[in-house]
DNA sequence: GTTCAAGGCCAA
DNA sequence: TTGGCCTTGAAC
């Protein structure tokens, strides 16, 4: 397979509204997470070399600055989904809320918080997505603040995606962009998370509409690319400040899997996660196993329940990113 | 040669 | 079923 990006840089722009998240390719029905359904139209400038290659999603938003270290040969590799669209896990600033459609009525946000994570050195764990950070905040209203995958402990990715476009839609404004949740699927759906639509699509589970935007904040930020170590430590003030659960930053400074909050061991299926979730991921996805929760479906995954619900677990893995490439 | 991630194996 | 450990193979 080839390896994955993890180029610092800003992740796909903050969800629009209600969109429409697409369908997953269908292909072997294991490559998740890499719909390249985009609502948001992206005018972003680019204005950085070639191998950053930055995809915001996000209206307006400022491409570039993607923060990039060279530790590791992984970096600036591409890759290439079938079907010749840009998986993107790189980007520079995060790209503002997208033009929410249907319901919503999100303003696109001109900048988002590029960068946001970037710069973290080797211990910095790669921030969760918005979902994983703010899962049991959930609420409706403003897009989420933009998820991120791509940076991490390994790679100091500074992706994050803008912060989401200000939904007035009662359903919910669409996730950040995370790889799963916002910018790489499809902004956030208008009634139901995008991860939601991405377990959807692989397992035909009618997509629930539970939260929308995780961690809703108000309009969309303004702004461009935050860059540089420090910057980005201080941005993490602009998270809290956006009604945040301020103990999930301790995903920003450990190496904690963004599922379980476990150790993680390594990158695996497009992010670092421990080996448990790892696990877990691959033999949901090789055996085709369907859960079902008996809950709300919005049970709490951490390292001590994780057994409890592997339904949660499987949605939450789609929705920090956590996809299968084509077999070796 | 090393590193990394996917997948297999197997004890709990 | 889970999760830790191992093997395998590709990339470098």
């Amino acid at each position: 397979m080839p390896p994955p990006q993890y180029t610092g840089g800003g992740g796909g722009g903050g969800g629009g509204g209600g969109g429409t998240a697409g369908g997953y390719p269908g292909a072997t029905g294991l490559l998740l997470g890499s719909s390249n359904n985009n609502n948001n139209n992206s005018t972003s400038n680019n204005n950085l070399p070639s191998h950053h290659n930055n995809n915001n999603n996000g209206a307006g938003s400022n491409g570039g600055h993607g923060h990039h270290h060279h530790h590791h040969s992984q970096q600036q590799q591409q890759q290439q989904h079938p079907g010749s669209q840009q998986q993107q896990h790189l980007g520079g600033a995060g790209g503002g809320g997208g033009n929410g459609q249907s319901h919503s009525q999100s303003n696109g946000a001109s900048g988002g918080y590029g960068a946001l994570y970037g710069g973290f050195h080797e211990s910095a764990a790669a921030p969760p997505s918005a979902y994983s950070m703010f899962s049991h905040v959930p609420t409706g209203g403003g897009g989420g603040v933009g998820g991120t995958t791509g940076g991490g402990p390994y790679h100091h990715g500074g992706s994050d995606g803008g912060i989401g476009g200000n939904s007035n839609s009662s359903s919910g404004g669409g996730g950040g962009g995370s790889q799963a949740a916002g910018g790489q699927t499809a902004g956030g759906g208008g009634s139901s998370s995008a991860a939601a639509a991405a377990a959807a699509a692989y397992l035909a589970i009618p997509a629930s509409g539970t939260s929308g935007g995780s961690c809703s904040s108000g309009g969309g930020a303004s702004g461009g690319s935050l860059i540089e170590h420090q910057t980005a430590l201080n941005s993490l003030s602009v998270v809290s400040a956006i009604q945040c659960d301020q103990t999930d930053l301790k995903y920003f400074i450990e190496e904690l899997c963004p599922v379980c909050g476990d150790k993680v061991s390594g990158y695996h299926y497009g992010l670092l996660t421990c080996e448990s979730c790892k696990g877990f991921f691959k033999r949901t996805v090789q055996n085709k196993k369907v859960y079902t929760c008996v809950a709300e479906r919005q049970c709490h995954i951490d390292k001590t329940q994780r057994k409890r619900c592997p339904y949660c677990r499987f949605q939450k893995c789609l929705e920090v990113g956590m996809k299968l490439e084509d077999p070796r």
